[in-house]
DNA sequence: GTCTATAGTCTGATAGAC
DNA sequence: GTCTATCAGACTATAGAC
């Protein structure tokens, strides 16, 4: 038997409407700037529900963080070994991008986190994290060593495409501000295959 | 005469303490994450005394976001037209790679702010920040068109030397969880190094 | 399962003594 | 100028009716 029961359907579909509620609300605002009211408000439930279906308003966040950490972390494990080098990375900041211009309340959710220093998934940046991009960087680094793609530390390649693409989704408001309104993205794109083309390819 | 009375030394003096304790707690947990009593136990001040030297907790962040934008945006001012192109863009990485290694409570200050919808800065964002920045990518369009830097769109230039030197600051519990703990400055100077000669020299 | 009502706590800001 | 005491509102969470 499960340590914990089975959900009914519409346990399942308030628990999902709840956390897309979270999702907006907790992404503008940041944990402590967010309110139970504004998560009821906006998820259509009374206050009380919303706790009969979560502990807490720190349940609700956590859940956030740790069920969208594997898709925030896809586009790193699906970079392929036996592919081509510069497409593999090419197509890895083209995916991580994608996530940036689709999903842009889960990028501020995860910078607001660990711009506080992370103190509700610390532990799984030194775990899955860092085991991770270890795993990854040890392929890139491979790739160098064999002259497939120009030498360069691989830790700061990673660091390099999660700045730059979520920085598109992270100051949003300002790269808007500047642009006078435009949309970034298309821009972005091009500029960044160039960036890591000319890196790679040195 | 003024239209505000001047201060005296101790005025001065408190005013700079409060800030300061502000900067530390604003920047670690965001506006609303802060309290006025965790700032008045930082600046060593009563709460109530707080209050006399600057109206509201909002006043305070206001004031040191403004008394702090001059120095965020002096690297960029200084981007010289007439000096050499490669070395100036190189020159302007290095200095904000510095304000994020010596100044990364302004920075995450800043981020916080930007995250959030600039609430309390967003006419700064469209007007000061962005005529410096129109200034600029217009001078680094000129070196493009005259062939003394490889073909890039000014704007994404940009705003990648934002993106890779505040991501040292912003994120840094997650740089160091990634890298076990190793100082990440020395190894980004580097790469960035690297990343920027290769893409405007290509 | 969902609600209204409310308990208990925290927080920004003020009053008033010294 | 600085403090203690405190107010009024907002907040998380719970109690209990339906």
């Amino acid at each position: 038997m499960p340590a914990t029961p089975p959900l009914t359907r519409i346990q399942i579909k308030n628990r999902q409407v709840i956390l897309e509620a979270g999702l907006e609300v907790f992404s503008q605002h940041g944990f402590r700037g967010a309110t139970l009211d504004q998560i009821a408000s906006q998820a259509g439930l009374s206050k009380p529900n919303l706790l009969y279906y979560f502990p807490s308003k720190e349940a609700i966040h956590v859940a956030l963080l740790s069920s969208l950490l594997d898709t925030w972390l896809a586009p790193l494990q699906a970079l392929d070994d036996h592919g081509d080098p510069v497409a593999e990375i090419l197509d890895y900041v083209r995916r991580k991008l994608a996530l940036s211009r689709d999903f842009p309340r889960e990028s501020r959710l995860f910078a607001n986190e660990v711009l506080q220093g992370a103190p509700r998934i610390g532990g799984a940046l030194g775990g899955d994290l860092k085991t991770l991009v270890d795993a990854k960087a040890a392929v890139i680094r491979g790739w160098g060593a064999a002259g497939r793609i120009a030498p360069v530390d691989p830790y700061h390649l990673i660091f390099s495409i999660w700045a730059l693409t979520q920085h598109y989704a992270d100051f949003d408001v300002q790269v808007r501000a500047v642009l006078g309104g435009e949309d970034p993205f298309p821009g972005a794109e091009a500029y960044l295959e160039q960036l890591f083309r000319r890196l790679l390819t040195a």
